[in-house]
RNA sequence: GGUGUCAUAGCUCAGUUGGUAGAGCAAAGGACUGAAAAUCCUUGUGUCCCUGGUUCGAUUCCCGGUGACACCA
Protein backbone atom coordinates (compact mmCIF):
# COMPACT_ATOMS: atom_id res chain seq x y z
CA UNK A 1 0.00 0.00 0.00
CA UNK A 2 1.47 3.33 -0.57
CA UNK A 3 2.12 5.59 1.70
CA UNK A 4 1.91 9.07 1.74
CA UNK A 5 2.64 12.02 3.65
CA UNK A 6 1.22 15.47 3.14
CA UNK A 7 2.90 18.86 4.25
CA UNK A 8 0.95 21.78 4.60
CA UNK A 9 3.08 24.71 5.36
CA UNK A 10 2.90 28.17 4.97
CA UNK A 11 3.72 31.28 6.58
CA UNK A 12 2.87 32.19 9.79
CA UNK A 13 -1.14 33.79 9.99
CA UNK A 14 -1.57 32.56 6.39
CA UNK A 15 -4.27 29.93 8.11
CA UNK A 16 -2.73 26.80 8.29
CA UNK A 17 -4.81 25.48 11.69
CA UNK A 18 -7.74 25.31 9.67
CA UNK A 19 -6.67 23.74 6.40
CA UNK A 20 -4.58 21.08 8.57
CA UNK A 21 -7.42 20.24 10.23
CA UNK A 22 -9.96 19.70 7.08
CA UNK A 23 -7.20 17.89 5.27
CA UNK A 24 -6.96 15.44 8.45
CA UNK A 25 -10.28 14.97 8.73
CA UNK A 26 -10.62 14.03 5.19
CA UNK A 27 -8.00 11.15 6.06
CA UNK A 28 -8.54 10.16 9.05
CA UNK A 29 -5.27 11.34 10.08
CA UNK A 30 -3.65 13.09 13.25
CA UNK A 31 -2.20 16.40 12.23
CA UNK A 32 1.83 16.29 13.39
CA UNK A 33 2.92 19.59 14.09
CA UNK A 34 5.35 20.88 12.46
CA UNK A 35 6.35 24.48 14.68
CA UNK A 36 9.31 24.97 16.42
CA UNK A 37 7.32 27.08 19.33
CA UNK A 38 4.17 25.86 19.48
CA UNK A 39 5.70 22.44 20.54
CA UNK A 40 6.08 23.83 24.17
CA UNK A 41 3.63 23.38 26.79
CA UNK A 42 4.68 26.81 28.57
CA UNK A 43 3.48 28.96 25.36
CA UNK A 44 0.22 29.16 24.07
CA UNK A 45 -0.44 32.48 23.15
CA UNK A 46 2.24 34.17 21.61
CA UNK A 47 2.71 31.22 19.52
CA UNK A 48 -0.84 30.87 18.23
CA UNK A 49 -1.50 26.86 19.52
CA UNK A 50 -4.74 25.56 18.03
CA UNK A 51 -7.68 26.04 20.02
CA UNK A 52 -9.18 23.31 22.58
CA UNK A 53 -11.47 23.11 20.06
CA UNK A 54 -9.75 22.68 17.04
CA UNK A 55 -7.15 20.44 19.31
CA UNK A 56 -10.01 18.47 19.97
CA UNK A 57 -11.67 18.16 16.42
CA UNK A 58 -8.76 15.82 15.85
CA UNK A 59 -5.75 14.79 17.45
CA UNK A 60 -2.18 16.93 17.31
CA UNK A 61 0.86 15.49 17.68
CA UNK A 62 4.11 18.52 18.84
CA UNK A 63 1.46 20.89 20.51
CA UNK A 64 2.78 21.11 23.95
CA UNK A 65 4.71 17.88 24.12
CA UNK A 66 7.55 19.82 25.10
CA UNK A 67 8.84 21.65 28.13
CA UNK A 68 10.87 25.01 27.09
CA UNK A 69 13.20 23.79 29.82
CA UNK A 70 14.28 20.75 27.35
CA UNK A 71 16.97 22.10 24.80
CA UNK A 72 15.06 20.80 21.87
CA UNK A 73 16.11 21.01 18.04
CA UNK A 74 15.63 20.22 14.52
CA UNK A 75 17.36 16.99 14.70
CA UNK A 76 15.78 15.95 17.54
CA UNK A 77 12.55 16.80 15.92
CA UNK A 78 13.65 14.47 12.90
CA UNK A 79 13.94 11.74 15.00
CA UNK A 80 10.37 11.96 17.14
CA UNK A 81 8.60 12.63 14.01
CA UNK A 82 9.89 10.07 12.09
CA UNK A 83 10.05 7.56 15.02
CA UNK A 84 5.90 9.01 15.01
CA UNK A 85 5.13 8.60 11.83
CA UNK A 86 6.34 5.21 11.06
CA UNK A 87 4.16 4.02 14.50
CA UNK A 88 1.27 5.73 12.82
CA UNK A 89 1.82 4.23 9.22
CA UNK A 90 2.06 0.81 10.87
CA UNK A 91 -1.16 1.18 12.99
CA UNK A 92 -2.58 1.11 9.30
CA UNK A 93 -2.81 4.74 8.22
CA UNK A 94 -2.21 5.16 4.94
CA UNK A 95 -2.42 8.90 4.52
CA UNK A 96 -0.79 11.21 6.96
CA UNK A 97 -1.02 14.98 7.41
CA UNK A 98 2.17 17.09 8.92
CA UNK A 99 1.68 20.56 9.50
CA UNK A 100 3.75 24.21 10.09
CA UNK A 101 5.80 27.07 9.50
CA UNK A 102 9.45 25.59 10.65
CA UNK A 103 10.63 25.10 7.55
CA UNK A 104 14.12 23.82 8.92
CA UNK A 105 12.00 21.30 10.74
CA UNK A 106 10.58 20.36 7.52
CA UNK A 107 13.61 19.83 5.78
CA UNK A 108 14.58 18.05 8.55
CA UNK A 109 12.11 15.28 8.31
CA UNK A 110 12.64 15.50 4.83
CA UNK A 111 15.33 15.05 4.00
CA UNK A 112 17.60 14.06 7.45
CA UNK A 113 20.32 16.25 9.05
CA UNK A 114 24.02 14.70 9.12
CA UNK A 115 25.06 13.19 12.50
CA UNK A 116 26.96 15.94 14.07
CA UNK A 117 28.53 14.84 17.84
CA UNK A 118 25.84 16.02 20.93
CA UNK A 119 26.14 19.08 21.77
CA UNK A 120 28.17 20.03 24.75
CA UNK A 121 26.65 22.52 26.55
CA UNK A 122 29.77 23.66 28.90
CA UNK A 123 31.39 24.57 25.33
CA UNK A 124 28.80 26.11 24.03
CA UNK A 125 28.34 28.17 26.83
CA UNK A 126 31.97 29.07 26.90
CA UNK A 127 31.82 29.49 23.10
CA UNK A 128 28.97 32.31 23.73
CA UNK A 129 31.08 34.02 26.97
CA UNK A 130 34.20 34.43 23.84
CA UNK A 131 31.28 35.50 21.20
CA UNK A 132 29.71 38.39 23.12
CA UNK A 133 33.27 39.58 25.20
CA UNK A 134 35.60 39.23 21.91
CA UNK A 135 33.44 39.37 19.02
CA UNK A 136 33.12 37.23 16.37
CA UNK A 137 36.63 37.42 14.81
CA UNK A 138 37.31 35.81 17.56
CA UNK A 139 35.65 32.84 16.94
CA UNK A 140 36.67 32.97 13.44
CA UNK A 141 40.47 32.81 13.97
CA UNK A 142 39.63 29.73 15.29
CA UNK A 143 37.21 28.34 12.73
CA UNK A 144 40.10 29.34 10.03
CA UNK A 145 42.74 26.93 11.09
CA UNK A 146 40.35 24.21 12.29
CA UNK A 147 38.08 24.02 8.83
CA UNK A 148 39.47 26.33 6.70
CA UNK A 149 36.73 24.54 4.09
CA UNK A 150 33.94 26.51 6.27
CA UNK A 151 35.44 29.02 6.71
CA UNK A 152 35.94 30.38 3.15
CA UNK A 153 31.96 28.92 2.26
CA UNK A 154 30.07 29.90 4.96
CA UNK A 155 29.05 33.46 6.13
CA UNK A 156 31.38 34.46 8.71
CA UNK A 157 29.35 37.39 9.80
CA UNK A 158 26.82 35.41 10.92
CA UNK A 159 28.33 34.64 14.61
CA UNK A 160 25.47 32.00 15.69
CA UNK A 161 26.83 29.90 12.89
CA UNK A 162 30.48 30.38 13.12
CA UNK A 163 30.32 29.49 16.54
CA UNK A 164 27.97 26.24 15.43
CA UNK A 165 30.66 25.21 13.60
CA UNK A 166 32.93 25.79 15.75
CA UNK A 167 31.70 24.07 18.23
CA UNK A 168 31.53 20.88 16.43
CA UNK A 169 35.21 21.15 15.01
CA UNK A 170 35.98 21.01 19.09
CA UNK A 171 33.92 18.17 19.77
CA UNK A 172 34.46 16.03 17.22
CA UNK A 173 37.82 16.60 17.15
CA UNK A 174 37.76 16.88 13.03
CA UNK A 175 36.34 19.83 10.71
CA UNK A 176 32.94 20.60 11.02
CA UNK A 177 33.01 20.41 6.94
CA UNK A 178 33.62 16.83 6.98
CA UNK A 179 30.47 15.58 8.60
CA UNK A 180 28.26 17.53 5.60
CA UNK A 181 27.38 14.76 3.57
CA UNK A 182 24.11 16.78 2.28
CA UNK A 183 22.12 13.10 2.45
CA UNK A 184 18.79 13.10 1.87
CA UNK A 185 18.02 10.30 3.48
CA UNK A 186 15.52 8.13 2.07
CA UNK A 187 11.94 7.70 3.44
CA UNK A 188 9.97 4.94 2.97
CA UNK A 189 6.43 6.94 2.44
CA UNK A 190 6.48 9.37 -0.17
CA UNK A 191 5.93 12.94 0.86
CA UNK A 192 3.70 15.99 -0.98
CA UNK A 193 3.72 19.97 0.12
CA UNK A 194 1.48 21.69 -0.11
CA UNK A 195 2.08 25.56 0.30
CA UNK A 196 -0.57 28.08 1.45
CA UNK A 197 -0.07 31.80 0.09
CA UNK A 198 -2.23 34.60 0.17
CA UNK A 199 -1.41 38.18 -1.12
CA UNK A 200 1.05 40.39 0.94
CA UNK A 201 -1.02 43.03 2.19
CA UNK A 202 -4.10 40.21 3.49
CA UNK A 203 -0.95 38.61 5.26
CA UNK A 204 0.19 41.48 6.89
CA UNK A 205 -2.83 42.44 8.25
CA UNK A 206 -4.02 39.29 9.35
CA UNK A 207 -0.84 39.31 11.15
CA UNK A 208 -1.69 42.75 12.48
CA UNK A 209 -4.48 41.79 13.74
CA UNK A 210 -3.89 38.35 15.27
CA UNK A 211 -1.30 40.46 17.22
CA UNK A 212 -4.17 42.48 18.59
CA UNK A 213 -5.66 39.55 19.73
CA UNK A 214 -3.41 37.57 20.98
CA UNK A 215 -2.97 40.96 23.50
CA UNK A 216 -6.61 41.02 24.61
CA UNK A 217 -5.88 37.40 25.13
CA UNK A 218 -3.53 37.93 27.57
CA UNK A 219 -0.28 37.98 26.06
CA UNK A 220 1.05 40.06 28.69
CA UNK A 221 0.24 38.09 31.56
CA UNK A 222 1.66 34.77 30.12
CA UNK A 223 4.89 36.24 29.04
CA UNK A 224 4.73 37.35 32.70
CA UNK A 225 4.22 34.19 34.02
CA UNK A 226 7.43 32.79 31.99
CA UNK A 227 9.90 35.75 33.02
CA UNK A 228 12.48 32.39 34.68
CA UNK A 229 12.54 30.93 31.45
CA UNK A 230 13.54 34.38 30.09
CA UNK A 231 17.22 32.96 29.18
CA UNK A 232 16.34 29.87 27.49
CA UNK A 233 16.19 29.72 23.40
CA UNK A 234 12.63 29.05 23.60
CA UNK A 235 11.79 32.22 25.05
CA UNK A 236 13.94 34.11 22.23
CA UNK A 237 10.63 34.21 20.47
CA UNK A 238 8.65 36.92 18.41
CA UNK A 239 5.65 38.02 20.91
CA UNK A 240 7.78 37.08 24.17
CA UNK A 241 11.03 39.04 23.58
CA UNK A 242 9.05 42.52 22.75
CA UNK A 243 7.41 41.77 25.99
CA UNK A 244 9.95 41.48 28.22
CA UNK A 245 10.85 44.54 26.89
CA UNK A 246 8.07 46.23 28.14
CA UNK A 247 7.92 44.54 31.34
CA UNK A 248 11.31 45.90 31.98
CA UNK A 249 10.36 49.16 31.14
CA UNK A 250 12.23 49.85 28.48
CA UNK A 251 9.16 50.81 25.70
CA UNK A 252 5.82 51.43 26.13
CA UNK A 253 3.00 48.63 25.58
CA UNK A 254 2.00 50.41 21.95
CA UNK A 255 5.49 50.09 21.05
CA UNK A 256 5.83 46.54 21.95
CA UNK A 257 2.69 45.56 19.93
CA UNK A 258 4.42 47.36 17.08
CA UNK A 259 7.58 45.90 17.61
CA UNK A 260 6.04 42.63 17.80
CA UNK A 261 3.91 42.69 14.64
CA UNK A 262 6.81 44.38 12.59
CA UNK A 263 8.88 41.27 13.99
CA UNK A 264 6.51 38.68 12.95
CA UNK A 265 5.96 40.67 9.37
CA UNK A 266 9.66 40.41 9.01
CA UNK A 267 9.51 36.18 10.33
CA UNK A 268 6.65 35.73 7.48
CA UNK A 269 8.75 37.05 4.99
CA UNK A 270 11.90 35.16 5.93
CA UNK A 271 9.98 31.79 6.08
CA UNK A 272 8.75 32.44 2.16
CA UNK A 273 12.15 33.24 1.51
CA UNK A 274 13.50 30.00 2.68
CA UNK A 275 10.63 27.76 0.60
CA UNK A 276 11.03 29.85 -2.26
CA UNK A 277 13.54 27.58 -3.38
CA UNK A 278 12.31 24.41 -2.84
CA UNK A 279 10.52 23.03 -6.33
CA UNK A 280 8.30 20.35 -4.39
CA UNK A 281 5.91 23.12 -3.16
CA UNK A 282 2.52 23.04 -4.92
CA UNK A 283 1.41 26.73 -3.72
CA UNK A 284 -2.44 27.52 -3.30
CA UNK A 285 -5.00 29.72 -1.75
CA UNK A 286 -5.91 28.41 1.43
CA UNK A 287 -10.06 29.34 0.90
C1' G B 1 -12.91 87.19 4.84
C1' G B 2 -7.49 88.99 6.26
C1' U B 3 -2.38 87.79 7.55
C1' G B 4 1.45 84.37 8.19
C1' U B 5 3.81 79.52 7.87
C1' C B 6 4.14 75.02 5.42
C1' A B 7 3.62 71.48 1.00
C1' U B 8 10.08 66.83 -0.86
C1' A B 9 10.15 58.70 -0.45
C1' G B 10 4.71 54.68 2.33
C1' C B 11 5.41 57.96 7.28
C1' U B 12 8.23 61.95 10.03
C1' C B 13 11.39 65.36 8.13
C1' A B 14 16.42 67.41 6.26
C1' G B 15 18.48 69.72 1.90
C1' U B 16 19.70 72.07 -2.70
C1' U B 17 23.87 80.27 -2.23
C1' G B 18 19.39 77.75 -9.09
C1' G B 19 22.78 72.27 -12.10
C1' U B 20 16.37 67.03 -10.78
C1' A B 21 17.78 65.11 -3.74
C1' G B 22 18.98 62.03 1.56
C1' A B 23 18.33 60.57 6.87
C1' G B 24 15.41 57.81 10.48
C1' C B 25 11.38 54.60 10.62
C1' A B 26 8.44 51.53 7.56
C1' A B 27 9.48 48.44 3.28
C1' A B 28 11.94 45.13 -0.42
C1' G B 29 15.48 41.13 -1.81
C1' G B 30 18.59 37.16 -0.05
C1' A B 31 21.35 33.26 3.01
C1' C B 32 20.47 29.03 6.08
C1' U B 33 22.66 21.12 8.30
C1' G B 34 20.80 20.22 16.07
C1' A B 35 19.33 28.05 18.86
C1' A B 36 15.58 28.27 12.81
C1' A B 37 9.55 32.61 15.51
C1' A B 38 16.87 32.02 16.05
C1' U B 39 21.00 34.26 13.49
C1' C B 40 23.19 36.93 9.44
C1' C B 41 23.85 39.81 4.56
C1' U B 42 22.23 43.41 0.77
C1' U B 43 19.05 47.47 -1.18
C1' G B 44 16.73 54.14 -1.47
C1' U B 45 11.81 53.31 -3.66
C1' G B 46 10.71 60.32 -5.79
C1' U B 47 5.69 64.45 -11.35
C1' C B 48 10.47 67.73 -4.79
C1' C B 49 1.57 70.08 -4.65
C1' C B 50 -0.28 72.45 -9.61
C1' U B 51 -0.32 76.49 -13.61
C1' G B 52 2.60 80.35 -15.53
C1' G B 53 7.07 83.72 -15.33
C1' U B 54 12.50 84.87 -14.93
C1' U B 55 16.75 81.74 -16.49
C1' C B 56 21.04 78.07 -20.74
C1' G B 57 18.73 75.41 -16.64
C1' A B 58 13.52 76.00 -11.40
C1' U B 59 12.30 71.16 -6.55
C1' U B 60 14.94 75.88 -5.12
C1' C B 61 13.53 82.68 -7.03
C1' C B 62 8.74 85.43 -8.55
C1' C B 63 3.06 85.73 -9.80
C1' G B 64 -1.33 83.01 -9.34
C1' G B 65 -4.00 78.60 -7.74
C1' U B 66 -5.07 74.41 -4.41
C1' G B 67 -4.61 72.10 0.34
C1' A B 68 -3.08 71.92 5.64
C1' C B 69 -2.02 74.50 10.05
C1' A B 70 -1.72 78.95 13.15
C1' C B 71 -3.22 83.74 14.38
C1' C B 72 -6.60 88.00 13.50
C1' A B 73 -11.61 89.10 12.34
Amino acid sequence: MDRKLLIILGPTAVGKTDYSIKEALKYGSPVISCDSRQIFREMSIGTAVPSDEQLSAVPHYFIHSHSVTELYSAGRYEVEALALVERLFDEGHDTLVMAGGSGFYIDAFCRGLDDFPPVDMELRESLNRRLREEGVESLRLDLKRLDPESYSSMDIANGQRVLRALEVCLTAGRPYSSFKTSPSRKRNFSIEKTGLTRPRDVLYDRINRRVLGMMDSGLVEEVRGLAGYRHLPALQTVGYKEIFQYLDGDISLDRAVELIQRNTRHYAKRQLAYWSRDPEIRWVSPD
